[in-house]
DNA sequence: CTTTACAGACCAAGCGCTTGCTTGGTAGCT
DNA sequence: AGCTACCAAGCAAGCGCTTGGTCTGTAAAG
């Protein structure tokens, strides 16, 4: 009767990026639970009741409780790299470049992935340093298709102040979203997006139209 | 030959606003480690050792290890709120009192006070509800100093936008600096200010003279 | 078309260790 | 005499993870 694959054990609460295996639900539910609780107040045994099998189970799928903590980051930054270059390929202009990857970031933080997105800004540090590392090498990936897009408006005199800081600045607006951001509030996710936008760019010319 | 109080166990490694009275230095090893290690997988054996006690008698200053935490979020923005108000009393001009809001903010944030600053945001879900909402009443001091100002600014027409997502915009930029700014750097924390502080009111004029 | 083999998904029980915290008592200062 | 600061020992609960076994669906072998 509890066979994991056959059956839909609750809701179907799957986060996007991760397939309906028993092992990408095991990675949606432990995403979750690790956003609202973090991962050390997060047992083994919780994910199991979540998932709806026996604690010891979970280990049939994963080494270490580590472990899937690192599969749920990893998918993560994978899912939301390849999003953001397929925005940044739907245009030309520059401008609209910055604007399509900032839409895809924030659709990423307060979206779709937002729980998965939450864990590995919150939980980076329960990486073992070999884990971190790996991790990083993805996030510079994902960084570099940022900075290519800044320094090339940098270049084109857009702004006039250090690309790689203007891309902190950038990061810290879009990662903190998470904290406030109302989905169903009056705030669409398009308007923040050109409001983060242009407070890099001023208030040069913004294209009118929206795109995924 | 123990005694907390009367000598200095390893280097008086201490956190502003945080005195040299048992609880004190308490207070500022658990900051620390809290930040290094979070809180969870900090151990009342880990503050015990760094202060040279045993682990039992750390419950002879505090009832519980999550009053430690409340402490020194308690503590920390009880500090920080005082140093903000008197960084804008020092001006007039908006413009000079953001700027110093900014500067004062960062201060606290990869200044002095940063392990516990950092404690702040990352820990904030190991509180128990009832002490969150106490944190949170504090918190709303704090803003309002933020928001006094920002709006000023907006009557006055600096900027367009509604000064309260402006203010959200600014914590982002200012809370992820913990993760990349370095102290020893070239990038200086007066300019890091003023480049945010830009953001917001655009390219009008700031004052030339630093003031603490 | 059955039989046999096997791997993936899972259960039931529990081991060894760490954790926050308690208890009962002592040393020194005032 | 009493208070503050501490120690030494340890308890109960919870933790990640292991072990040995069962069930089920699939697919090749006979």
């Amino acid at each position: 009767m509890t066979q994991l694959t056959g059956m839909a054990p609750d809701q179907a609460t799957q986060i996007y990026g991760m397939d309906d295996s028993p092992r990408g639900k095991l990675l949606s539910a432990a995403a979750r639970l690790f956003r609202d609780k973090g991962f050390d107040r997060t047992t083994v045994r919780d994910i199991a009741r979540e998932v709806g099998i026996q604690s010891g189970s979970i280990f049939h799928h994963f080494p270490t409780k580590e472990d899937i903590l690192f599969a749920v980051m990893v998918e993560v930054i994978r899912f939301n790299t390849d999003r953001l270059r397929r925005a940044r390929d739907a245009h030309s202009d520059p401008v609209a470049q910055l604007l399509a990857l900032v839409r895809g970031e924030l659709q990423s933080i307060i979206g779709d992935t937002r729980e998965a997105m939450s864990v590995l800004v919150y939980e980076w540090r329960c990486l073992s340093p070999e884990k971190q590392a790996q991790t990083l090498a993805l996030r510079d990936i994902y960084e570099t298709l940022w900075l290519d897009v800044l320094n090339r408006l940098h270049a084109e005199g857009y702004f006039s102040d250090d690309p790689v800081i203007m891309r902190r600045l950038m990061t810290g607006m879009s990662s903190w979203t998470n904290t406030w951001f109302d989905q169903q509030g009056s705030l669409r996710l398009d308007d923040l997006a050109r409001l983060i936008v242009r407070r890099i760019v001023g208030e040069a010319s913004l294209p009118e139209v929206s795109s995924t």
